[in-house]
DNA sequence: CCTTTATCTGCGTATATGTGCATATATACA
DNA sequence: TGTATATATGCACATATACGCAGATAAAGG
């Protein structure tokens, strides 16, 4: 069980949770248009990224300077009941909304 | 989101999951019951109980010597979809499998 | 080659977490 | 009152985590 431990760990951070809901309704992002939705400095949302790639959640794609985030395919049951969970109940979050309104805004 | 981000954080731990699934399973258990479930000393699976409860994931009822504890009722959507996530995927898992079968025959 | 823009990483610090051991509390029963 | 059983907790230790800042990459364009 310490491999599904680990995923909630890696999700029990408000940052990476903000992320996560993002990542689920846009698709693919840019570390710039991530960091001005949820109003935080480029380098905190790039290391809470990287965690969340080390954690097989996220993959990355690189297009020029920018890098290209989104998740991964759901590759287990669980992980299918997490990204159900980051699209329904947590994307109806006050904050989730603010990330998302926010992101609408947000140009490279 | 911070408040998501903490049942996260209380669920982040191999042995809080593994009771989580039981008590999903199972409902009221006393302590030493689940701790040979689990095969670990009683005052651990004490303490992992005593964060669940303190989290609001678990509650407690006393009956002489013994306390017995239960999930609590699924109040917001984001529980509702944990508590099916014990009781489906995370209770396929191996261990989950090996804890239920020592349970059955754990005696108080 | 130099500069700009986007992203990542090393470092020091403060804080939190899990664990085992010993001990404390609480209830039941002789 | 004394003992046994079931749970809980204080403590010390080792380890992990998030953060901000400064500096390092990496790619594009002049």
């Amino acid at each position: 069980m310490d491999t599904e431990a680990k995923i909630f760990k890696v999700l029990a951070d408000p940052t990476r949770l903000r992320l996560a809901v993002i990542l689920a309704r846009e698709g693919e992002t840019c570390v710039c248009r991530l960091a001005q939705a949820l109003g935080e400095p480029d380098f905190k949302i790039s290391r809470h990224l990287g965690i969340l790639r080390n954690a097989g959640l996220v993959q990355v794609r690189r297009e020029g300077t920018w890098m290209y985030y989104q998740l991964c395919h759901a590759g287990t049951t669980l992980q299918q009941c997490l990204h159900d969970c980051f699209r329904g109940c947590l994307a109806e979050h006050e904050v989730a909304k603010e990330d998302w309104n926010r992101l609408q805004q947000a140009k490279c």
